[in-house]
DNA sequence: ATCCTTTGTTGACAGCGTCAACTTAGGAGA
DNA sequence: TCTCCTAAGTTGACGCTGTCAACAAAGGAT
């Protein structure tokens, strides 16, 4: 693996475990076993860094989203997993999942984590257009109701890890937030 | 005017100008006319400091949303309101909007803080109650429906702050997302 | 065989949050 | 009135941080 490559998942890993404080230039040198100066020739700034794992991420979330979608299961079902996953995602990394949705001053980064971003979002607006074929979901502008959807389940997910959301017993309240959201919107 | 609320003033209006980053002990204590560690005599430490700004824009926040309760127009007129209120100070102020609903290291600050953050999401409910009432929206559970409308709010406004929704014409993507969501809640 | 680019190193700097110790002003109690 | 305690503020120091500059090695292209 390369040294790049060593700093996003060594910096990430220090993210999950500690929270945004915890990614120090030099922390994340030491666990790769490198100087406390290393990173800067391969990323401009702590910035750069961060938006690197951000940027990988994304795409993760995007691949997930497209396998969602190859299922087997009926198209509003696809959606609903994929939406698991999001908040799953969010529940278990919720240092990681601000990064990527609450962070400033990452979006000074090149247009390539901007272009990972809409890429997930992109695949996520396909989960909901499949849904919509089947009168699951109402026949809305897709791309408004997809970013209403996303949204929706971002600020259940945001909410609930800034504890101000209260967790319900067994389900998370963003998991029933959204299937509440997907009962009012397919119930009409 | 209290040092105390100094300090507080000062650094919410350095966190306008420069963002989190920008709100520093030494810059805020210099900003008020004081020694660099005289801070230290009135909040534990920086994350306090920031605390006091989100709970003062809770309370205010939780003000705006009483008053509106009170106002002449219809039921859903009034939520409509409050929702353009709370888009527009997101918009207006991100950066303090962010340290209200997605700063992490606030949580453990004192029980005043959530008591506030809580005391506006329940005006919040009262005015979704107001609107339930009428029929203008569906009887699901008040606390629930007031709940997913917040965060969807809140999401609408947080993706957007952070670039991550593009901008429409005229309406901010996050005024046009509430105004689908109330729609497609109430033509039910 | 030479040279340039990439990758890494060491060393330094200012700015930050925070701690410790000292100073001062002002009110309570005698 | 004198004393003393507390709250508020000060100076100075510490280690840690991001970042810059200068230097070193290694390896492929010419």
């Amino acid at each position: 693996m390369s040294t790049r490559e060593n700093l996003i998942t060594q910096a990430a890993l220090l993210l999950d475990k500690g929270g945004d404080a915890a990614v120090t230039l030099r922390a994340v040198a030491h666990a790769v076993g490198v100087s406390h100066n290393a990173p800067y020739r391969h990323f401009k700034d702590r910035n750069a860094l961060l938006a690197a794992i951000a940027e990988r991420d994304f795409r993760m979330l995007a691949l997930a989203f497209e396998g969602t979608r190859l299922g087997d299961a009926e198209p509003i079902q696809r959606l609903k997993e994929a939406l698991g996953l999001f908040i799953q995602y969010g529940r278990d990394y919720p240092a990681r999942y601000r990064l990527l949705f609450s962070d400033p001053g990452i979006g000074a980064a090149g247009g390539s984590l901007e272009a990972a971003a809409l890429k997930a979002f992109t695949a996520f607006a396909g989960l909901v257009e499949d849904a919509q074929s089947t009168g699951a979901l109402p026949p809305t502008p897709t791309r408004e109701l997809a970013g209403l959807i996303y949204a929706t389940a971002h600020g259940l997910v945001d909410l609930q890890a800034g504890g101000r959301m209260r967790e319900q017993k067994g389900l998370s309240a963003a998991e029933q937030g959204v299937a509440l959201l997907l009962l009012l919107l397919g119930a009409s």
